[in-house]
DNA sequence: ACTTGTTGTGCACACGAGTGCATATTACAG
DNA sequence: CTGTAATATGCACTCGTGTGCACAACAAGT
């Protein structure tokens, strides 16, 4: 109607359009779309009219880029992310839609060091990044901190001013595992942890070998996986064929107790009777009846909770800073989060002899 | 050095800090960073060292502000995606990353409709958006058309001009399910579908059922669930437990299906001799020992490159289309692609009577 | 030495939206 | 009817970057 001889194929429609349409200016539309901003009910209606009929959508990038809020989180995932982080990438992208936010997923390549994708990521903006896989360096961690922009680590600690690392609290779950299967009778206790280096899985070895020091023994086996099923299956096979084979296995995740609990089965040996198996996740496939898993784990949604306060919280200090402009009043030094994880007793333990 | 007494705190570095360590103009500086620009080497040399003195980082947001090219592509995923699609989802991402695009991943509320997240990623002006949840309507598709985004549904249909609807050959693989099971003896075949009445779930259900008519048969049972592993277990739980009960299940995923498995090993209920069970996806949690599940898929990085493609392809007919302006020479209509499924036959299922 | 050509650099504008400030418009009181 | 206040609107600048165009600098040719 407006230009019925130029098709209007791949025009993106603008304020401008807007404006035109409505016959106002376009500082009209933007403050229409703007809820605190100051326009009469009437042209308020007329630009909501225009936009609605021309189908005009405010450019997200624009805004942001005058604003300085982007709404954007980064989120950085391994290649080979386990189902749990799945769940857990899941449940934090909701979140954070909830409270506004849109959820940027970068990649780490094979490398299995974060810092180029983190800082493709912080090119975007980003308010925050939330880094779930590889290793990132402190001089990068401290280029988000110089930006402002949030950095939160996940399972993982870098030593820098102004970041937040969350991690399970790896020793306590260890060792009171270790001491829950030394009351179910078992000696023999195998670990199964992971070929990377984490600094969780280095937690959960000391907590475990500590318990089984303090009783005067060591841990049975010791075999690396990947944290994936056929990992496990592969370590656990190890184990169970050797001479002298274990009567448990705590595994570092849920993914490979699973496997661990496939290769007995595979090899005729029973769980729980001949051989306990722990794992860490509490995932839900461990739930299901063919493998009732013993495993400590937290429910995503709190582990997203945590993840999503820490993303705000961020933004808070933000404004926080520009009110009170007294200095540095509170340098924010790097803060760490334990996860307290609870014991969700299945079948692959059996009951504690009292 | 440049201003000792300010401390660089919360200010971003631009392109201007840039040009003026390097003693430049903010155009060498953008340039330099430009593969194909017109910069003397020493200038870019100098400008390439004060922007890693200084910690430069391009604005991606302001790029694409001008260049019309975000580098964004929207994944629109649901709140209970199954652990298939998170290993598709994962693929997709790795498979942009190596082609240069960012993405940016959008949940769909518990509403099941996708058009206010597309809307919402259109506000970051996304080259493409993919759909793995939720239903999308005519108009919120052919928005995506108007604006130039490329728009593909997996495992949905919606039919508009310039979408890519990527679904499974649904039908060609229930009909195959349906005569292997029949050439394995069986008779009483249930089938396992979903409560979403989605688009795969019917083309499964009249393929299996149409294959069954022309054996005499019909469908033995036919239960609903919501994809997930309890919703499986649930559904066969309440077959199994009938008057008559089904020789063989064919699920329409395999989460549902390790579900079955599970119901049938509760009620002590032999895998396969007392039962087959046949599955869609063919994650790799079937190839576990635990359930060893015959099922019909196709390798996720398949799938992975398949979409990379599609949403290449369409940057390609963009610049040509740029290219060629004599009018609307091919106009892109709707394209289905029917990704052919190939059967791994493990031992939820016996061997075929001769 | 003057012209012609080549190469590199900077100015100024563009993208799309938000917002301070000045002004046009209206309402109201005196 | 006029002066003042209050309210609504538009102009113009801002964010950070890319790029066409004009021009400066310098090399080479006659």
């Amino acid at each position: 109607m407006n230009t019925p001889g130029k098709n209007p194929k791949k025009h993106k429609v603008t304020s401008r359009d807007v404006a035109e349409r409505a016959g106002v200016s376009r500082s009209a539309v933007s403050r229409s779309f703007t809820p605190g901003a100051y326009v009469s009910e009437a042209i308020r209606k007329k630009v909501h009219l225009a936009a609605k009929e021309l189908g005009y959508l405010p450019n997200a990038l624009a805004r942001s880029l005058i604003g300085g809020e982007s709404s954007l989180v980064a989120l950085i995932i391994g290649p080979m992310a386990s189902p749990h982080d799945a769940l857990v990438i899941e449940a934090v992208t909701c979140k954070l839609a909830e409270l506004g936010k849109r959820v940027l997923l970068v990649p780490v390549p094979a490398t299995r060091v974060a810092d180029d994708s983190l800082l493709e990521a912080l090119s975007y903006q980003v308010e925050a990044a939330v880094v779930f896989a590889g290793t990132v360096g402190p001089q990068a961690a401290e280029r988000c901190t110089r930006i402002g922009t949030r950095l939160i680590l996940f399972g993982r600690i870098v030593d820098v001013p102004d970041t937040c690392c969350i991690i399970y609290d790896n020793i306590a779950a260890a060792q009171a595992a270790g001491r829950f299967l030394l009351r179910c009778g078992h000696r023999k206790i195998a670990y199964i942890g992971t070929r990377h280096n984490a600094f969780s899985d280095r937690e959960r070895h000391a907590g475990l070998s500590h318990v089984l020091g303090e009783a005067g023994l060591e841990i049975h086996a010791f075999e690396k996986g990947d944290y994936g099923h056929d990992s496990g299956y592969q370590a656990a096979l190890k184990m169970l064929g050797s001479i002298d084979p274990p009567d448990a296995i705590f595994s570092s995740n849920d993914g490979m107790a699973l496997g661990a609990i496939d290769a007995a089965r595979t090899l005729g040996i029973r769980v729980p009777d001949d051989l306990a198996v722990i794992g860490i996740d509490n995932n839900p496939m461990g739930d299901w009846a063919a493998f009732r898993l013993t495993s400590w784990g937290i429910p995503v949604d709190d582990i997203a909770n945590v993840i999503a306060d820490e993303i705000m919280a961020k933004t808070v200090s933000d404004t926080a800073a520009e009110n009170d402009d007294s200095g540095d009043s509170t340098p924010p030094a790097a803060r760490t989060i334990r996860l307290p994880l609870t014991l969700t007793v299945r079948d692959s333990t059996r009951r504690m002899t009292l």
